[in-house]
Parts: C-alpha cells; structure tokens; sequence
DNA sequence: AAATAAGTTGACAGCGCTGTCACCAGGGTT
DNA sequence: AACCCTGGTGACAGCGCTGTCAACTTATTT
C-alpha cells in the first residue's frame, strides 16, 4: 500500500530491474514470457515508477510546459483541456504557465522555467507563439516546441493553424449574399496576429464582390468587450452607418450589439453583427450570434500529439496540420434592411 | 549556461554541497559570511536546483495538486491563478488536473495521482470539496489537503468560504426593497451544494420579510443557461408570474433573459433578473446583469496559503477563513411594476 | 579556567530509476 | 569448427540532491 519500488517488483518476478524498466517503458527485446511475468508482478504490486527518479536518472521530466497569455478564460480551458488529454494518454504531465507576453523580460523567463523545470517540451499559444523573444529563447535552448496558430518564422517548428482568413473570407460573402453592402470590420489586438489576419478575410471578400473598401468602415478593436463597444460608438454614429458590422471577435461583437441595444437599433432587422470564437457567451447573449467555431481542443491536441512525437524521435514533417473553422449560423445576422 | 550543478556551486564558494543545499533551502544555522559566499557563486553561475533530484531525495516534490469539475471556465481560471500566484512565490509548482465528480473510480484516480506523482498536498475546488469519496481517499492517505467552500465535514481540514447564504440573503432582500413580492428562484446544481446553499439565504429574505415561500416560484436548475431557460420557461408562464428572478448563478440569469426577451418582456421594466458570481458575461449581456461578486482569486490564494503552511508544518487552526462577496448593481433590476 | 551548550560545517549514504556495457545463448555463415 | 550476428538479460554506476550524524568552532555558564 505504501509504496512498491521497481526492486519489490523485479523481486517478485525474479528478473533484474532494468528488466522491469524495460517493460514499463514498453522497451524492445524482452521475450513475452518474461514481459507478462513482469506485468503480473506490477499489477500484483500495483507499481508506479516514480516520476522524480525517473526523469533524475533519465535526464528528461516527462512534463511539457503550456505557455500562454491569452484573456479569454474559454480559449485558455480548451487548450488546457486538449493538452492534458493527449498528454495523459501518453504518460506526459502538464506544467502550466501563464504569463505576460509584454514583459520585457519573458526571454528570461522562459529560460527559467527550461532550467529549472527540465521539462520535455513546450507548446506556445497564441499570442506568445509570434514573441520572438520566446522564439529565440528555445531555439537557442535546443528545445523541442511546437505552436498553435502561428504567423511569424513558420519553418521554425512543428505547428497547427486553422483557416481563419478563409473562415472570414467566408463569413463576410455571406453577409453579403444577405445584400449588405456597408460592411463594418473591428479588427483584433495587432498583438494577436491571427486574429488581426481575419481582417484579410474581410477584405478578400469585399474585392471579389466589387465593393470597395471603406476605410472608415474598419476600426482598429484591442479584443476585449470595452474596445468593441468603443468601436460600435464609432461606426453606429458615422453618417452613413453600416448595416452590418463584422467583429474579429465574440467579446467584441458582444460590445457591438450592446451600443446596438442602448442606441435602440434593431438586431437583426436594423443591424446584422457577427462575430469570431464562439465562446459561450454568443449562444447566451440576445439575439444569439452568428459566429465561427474553432476546433481549439482539437487543434491543442493536434499540437501536443506533434511535439510528443518528436520526442519519441520521430521526425514530424515542418508543413504542419490545418484544421478548419466552420461557420455558425444563429440569430444576429438577417437580411440588409432597404438601403439608407 | 548548459547546466550548473550543487557541486559546482560548492567547489565554487569553496563549502561542502551540503552547505549550498542549507542555503538554497533557507534552512538556519549558516553562518552570514558563509551563506553570502554561497550566494555569490549560485548567482554567478545562474543556478537552479533540479526539482527532480530535490524531490527523490528529499521525498517531497514541491508539487501541488489541484482538483477540479467546474464547467465553467472563467471559475477555474480565476482559480488557477490564484493557485499559481501563491505557489509561485513560494517556489512550488501547480499541477492541474480536472476530473469528474460523478465517476464512480474518482477515488482510485485520486489515489493514483498521489501515488505517481508524489504531489506534496492537495487543493480541492467545488464540487470535489464535498465528494466523498475524495475526502475518504485523502484522510486516508494522510496527505495534507484544503477545500474550498466545503459544506460537508468541515473539520476535516482547513478551508476557506464565503458568505453565500449571506448574500443571497442581501440579494433578496433588496429585491424585496424595491417592491417586488413574487420573486422566482432558480436554484443551483444539488452537486454544487455551496450553490445550492444560496437558497437559504433567498429563504430567510422572505420569512423576514414575511412574505410566504410559494414553491411553485422555486425551480430547480442545474447550474447551465439551458437549465436556466427551462426554468424561465416554468416560472414566466405562470398564472401569476414573479415579478424577479433570482438565478443561483450568471449562466442560468443569462438564459431566464434569453426567454424573456424571446417571449418580449421587457427587462427591468417589467421583470427583474439577479444572477450570481460575476462572470463575464454578467456585463456583456444586455441589460447588464445585477450580481453578486465572489472573491474567487482571493479564495484560491488563501487556501493555497493555508496548504503550504501547512506542509511548512505550522499547524494551521481549522476555524478557516471567511471572504465577503459583494453585491454588484446592474441595469437588470428595478422597482416593481404594478401588481397584475 | 574548565565544563557545557549552542552554532556551524562536511562526509557520506542513499532516494528510485535509467544508461552503458558486458555477457550469454542460439542461429547463420564461412 | 571457428566465426559473427542478434535478441535477451543483468551488474553497476551514477543522475543531483537531502537527511543523518559526527566533528569542529564559538559562546555561555559555573
């Protein structure tokens, strides 16, 4: 009950202990017969390799480290959740680390964090995997990492991105479809460069349908609520309003639509908005939001499996995986009202 | 830069490694001369202890474990954060592992994890502050452990609370205060028991009040906005429908508006609506939802405080610690309108 | 001044595991 | 028959640290 070494069990299977090592590692070369002594001896013992002496002797921690600095609580659980459950399957813990992607000092923190922790691996989320302070850190370090929807240097490592710009691309043709013409656009943080890629989307859109681009429909939104809603004062009061008004972001449509509401303007008979994310909040808001859903776990555990892959020595081909975002239709986009 | 070992440490200041692990660990009896010379050289040759070799021999690995279910991700982020702050300063590490409180073997997985990973205590977060199998498996296994808002067992081990019933009770009470006689009550998960507790205070509002419990204006929720439309769904088709509503908690509030906007009610004009916890989406909806505030953070620091205290061996008294919610004012409640 | 207590330091034996390497048996090759 | 493989196994030396305990130095007491 108390504890079981590797000794007690190479003594009640009569082998030696690297060759029970051997067989908790599921190392070749050990004979059947000799393997399943060993397993009963474990399940009798009910063993578990202690992880400290393992990565002590073994030079490795069997821990990644998960990076991230990102607000938005859901986006933070999924990947947490993605990790984690591509890290249990495969005997992996998972040590997480929030911090400040403006920290002047995050080079060095990072570096830290890789001594002290001797961990195995790091995966970075958006918007740390386009800090070059970090990238510079692990590349020096030797390090393996992967990334979750990067921009910058994309040969550096392994990595897993959505089509965010066809995403957009595609939500922005069919606000048009609806007949709008004056489209509104809130950008994301220039920090998250993902998010402020949507924009391509949008744009890409309005040239392949003639319509030009207005550069007073476009405002510059920082991905929080506040900045959507300042956004919203700012396009609902232009002499010609929008009709519609595209948000890079849930929280930010979210600002949008509450302008909308005290300014007493219909949605969607009098406005359309949609937004970006899918986060909890678009289906509990009213009129729930037409959006686009990520697959942010999935693409999390696409990442994971990469980077335990190249532990394992194999070698992960650069070109990376995309995996792609679909569209959610809900209630906040309609047909353009007649013109104005 | 590779690396930097105790012993060149030692070698370094010219003292034994044992001298180096005194003063790496704060352990007393060092002489100042002695321990300033030790520090020269850790800081000269930017060294870190490997947490793996500390663990093995010191059999404790400065590892905390933190427990939770919580669907909602704004909670167990605020939790982490708090959790991670804390041990951060105190040179622990966090690790995370989200479970379900309805598998039948969460004791076993319980078990498994201490075992494996030889983690130094244990954090517990509701719903698992009151699962008793959990509570078995630790007494058991005589690990130090916290729980956050327990209700079950608390002499158990330290913990920290806040004043739930309380502020339900305030909640009510001003719901009372502003004219409003039938006052709908969507109650809290029967898992969550410190959410479902927020029903006594709602209780205690109205005998004082002398207003009769109706219990057809008491439903029960689950916690979720659907569960919270259902019971929208019940209470506003009532022959004599509330005039407030009272949810145990932001989503549930969220989806009550959701049905009263679908069914054109106008909020607070015609129907109040109080949430619980502050979440997000409290002030992303629209109206803005009025609310009471738990210092959620707050509460992770102090129990994450009380665990290491603990394992410093103060003994810690169990009395615990009570935070204070707080009442947030919002747009969804005003007076009542007149009686119908 | 001698005796005792208190403070300070280091030698050394592990903690429980993995890496290295040596060894042995048996099957193919020349 | 001598040779080399190759698969299978174990002996053993650490990995980098902390706990124990003994030894030594410096105060404090008598």
């Amino acid at each position: 009950m108390t504890k079981a070494t590797i000794d007690n069990v190479a003594a009640l299977a009569g082998v030696s202990i690297k060759t029970v090592s051997r067989v908790v590692n599921k190392e070749p070369n050990v004979r059947q017969s000799t393997r399943d002594k060993v397993l009963k001896a474990v399940a009798e013992l009910d063993y578990r390799p202690n992880l400290s002496a393992r990565s002590l002797a073994g030079n490795r921690s069997y821990v990644l480290g998960l990076l991230y600095d990102n607000p938005s609580a859901n986006y933070v659980i999924d990947v947490q959740d993605g990790v984690l459950t591509t890290c249990r399957a495969q005997g992996y813990d998972v040590l997480i680390h929030p911090c400040n992607h403006q920290d002047p000092d995050i080079g060095k923190e990072v570096t830290n964090l890789i001594r002290q922790t001797r961990i195995d691996g790091i995966i970075l989320t958006p918007p740390l995997s386009d800090v070059s302070a970090i990238l510079e850190v692990l590349k020096d370090s030797r390090i393996p990492f992967v990334r979750i929807a990067p921009t910058l240097q994309k040969d550096l490592c392994p990595y897993v991105e959505t089509n965010d710009a066809e995403a957009a691309y595609d939500m922005t043709n069919q606000l048009i479809s609806l007949g709008h013409r004056r489209i509104g656009f809130v950008s994301g943080h220039p920090d998250h460069r993902a998010v402020s890629h949507r924009f391509e989307g949008y744009r890409a859109a309005l040239v392949e349908n003639h319509i030009e681009l207005d550069d007073d429909l476009v405002v510059q939104g920082y991905n929080s609520f506040e900045s959507g809603e300042e956004a919203a004062n700012t396009l609902l009061n232009l002499s010609a309003r929008p009709s519609a008004i595209f948000a890079a972001n849930d929280d930010m449509a979210a600002g949008v639509m509450m302008v909308a509401h005290q300014m007493g303007i219909d949605i969607p008979r009098e406005l359309s908005v949609a937004g970006y994310d899918d986060t909890p909040v678009a289906h509990q808001i009213w009129p729930s939001l037409t959006t686009v859903r990520q697959p942010i776990q999935a693409m999390a555990q696409k990442a994971t499996d990469l980077l335990l892959k190249q532990l394992m020595g194999k070698e992960v081909q650069l070109p990376a995986s995309m995996l792609s975002s679909s569209l959610i239709q809900r209630d906040s986009t309609g047909p353009a009202g007649p013109a104005r």
